[in-house]
DNA sequence: CTGAAAACTGCACTTTCGGTACAGTCGTAA
DNA sequence: TTACGACTGTACCGAAAGTGCAGTTTTCAG
């Protein structure tokens, strides 16, 4: 069980690494194998299809990136109990860690996806729509509560400010990736945090 | 001369499209042809191999992406003296173009390559790593002009500015993908727009 | 009108890869 | 001891990238 367990993750993880470098088609079964050590029949033991490999690889990935959120705005509360001020730490800190991160961020699954839809079957696809709407719903709810305190000083939708968390962290991963600048992504973030600063806080000085 | 260059475009506009849904490696040259109705020694007469096709690709992308801006923010320009109205403007304009998309923006070769970068050769890296320093370029100067005349309201570097443009863009075009809802990229524009407005504009009402 | 170059076609062949099928092996926990 | 989980080994198929080259048609300049 744990032996196997193990394999599956190595399997997975190798998948995952060539995939946010190269791409799910051009990342082929012989070559994660090869790193994995395992023959052909194991893969397939494991996952029926590359299709079932990358649905594996989407629900761990979305399931990470959760519990990665919930730590770090978890944190971030109880560092101030005002939600404003809470969610700007928050963002501080996941700036420091990306830009803590040697190599720069690996990339995003579902961004990947993205670029690559007609690879994937309908269900796949469908998780990645999902993934992209809990994150709406996520920050959606810290806007909400931070509206409910301070007025907007500009008319835009809870949602798209929601949205825009997201997009900073999708648009910064590819900024970072072309340019081979890790920093970007990290300045991005704060570019969206002083955005979120400027558009709660009282006009008058 | 001139069949040849029709069926070049031809073959370039098929596999653009494809590369852009599916993804470089997922994109089979038989496909390619079959939809231009060209034989394989057709294709290699005028592509020597698949990298040289990706490479004509990225360049004759960055091309049309430098004059759509050119264009874009030349009207823009024309329509106010002032270097913030007339961008802010440009950014409503091209809000607005990406809103009235039916089918949402097809991607963007850069972000696609991105995902796929160990499935080219350096050149084509070097290439793309050069067209978001171009937009950098663009946009520092349009915000330079803009800070020269009015104060900043928080410490943020120009170059992190000039970068939030295409990162707004790229994380829209995957955010619209995802979610296959075109608006948001539109939206996503808006927004930006929404924080260059704040943050160049006097606090005190 | 002609000749040369450009723009192809046709064909034969190699390698890699995803995927299928299935029989057999080995360790271990009930 | 036996049954199951986790594999190995082998043999095969079809699709696709890529190579090489000889031959054919189209186009355009002189």
């Amino acid at each position: 069980m744990s032996k196997g367990r193990t394999t599956r993750e190595k399997l997975m993880d190798i998948a995952e690494q060539a995939i946010l470098m190269k791409g799910f088609a051009a990342t082929s079964i012989e070559e994660v194998i090869a790193a994995a050590e395992l023959t052909k029949s194991g893969f397939f033991y494991h996952f029926k299809d590359k299709n079932e490999l990358a649905r594996a690889l989407l629900l761990r990935f979305v399931e990470r990136e959760e519990d990665f959120f919930d730590d770090l705005f978890g944190r971030a509360s109880e560092l101030h109990d005002d939600p404003l001020h809470a969610f700007l730490i928050g963002l501080k800190l996941f700036s420091e860690m990306m830009a803590d991160m040697p190599k720069g961020h690996p990339g995003c699954l579902v961004a990947s996806y993205c670029y690559n839809e007609r690879s994937f079957d309908k269900e796949v696809r469908e998780l990645n729509k999902r993934s992209v709407l809990h994150w709406r719903e996520r920050f959606r709810k810290t806007f909400t509560e931070i509206a409910e305190i301070y007025p907007i000083q500009d008319d835009v939708a809870i949602d798209d400010l929601a949205d825009m968390v997201s997009n900073t962290v999708e648009g910064g991963i590819i900024m970072s990736k072309a340019l081979q600048e890790p920093e970007v992504l990290a300045r991005q973030i704060l570019l969206t945090r002083s955005y979120i600063k400027l558009l709660f806080s009282p006009r008058l000085a």
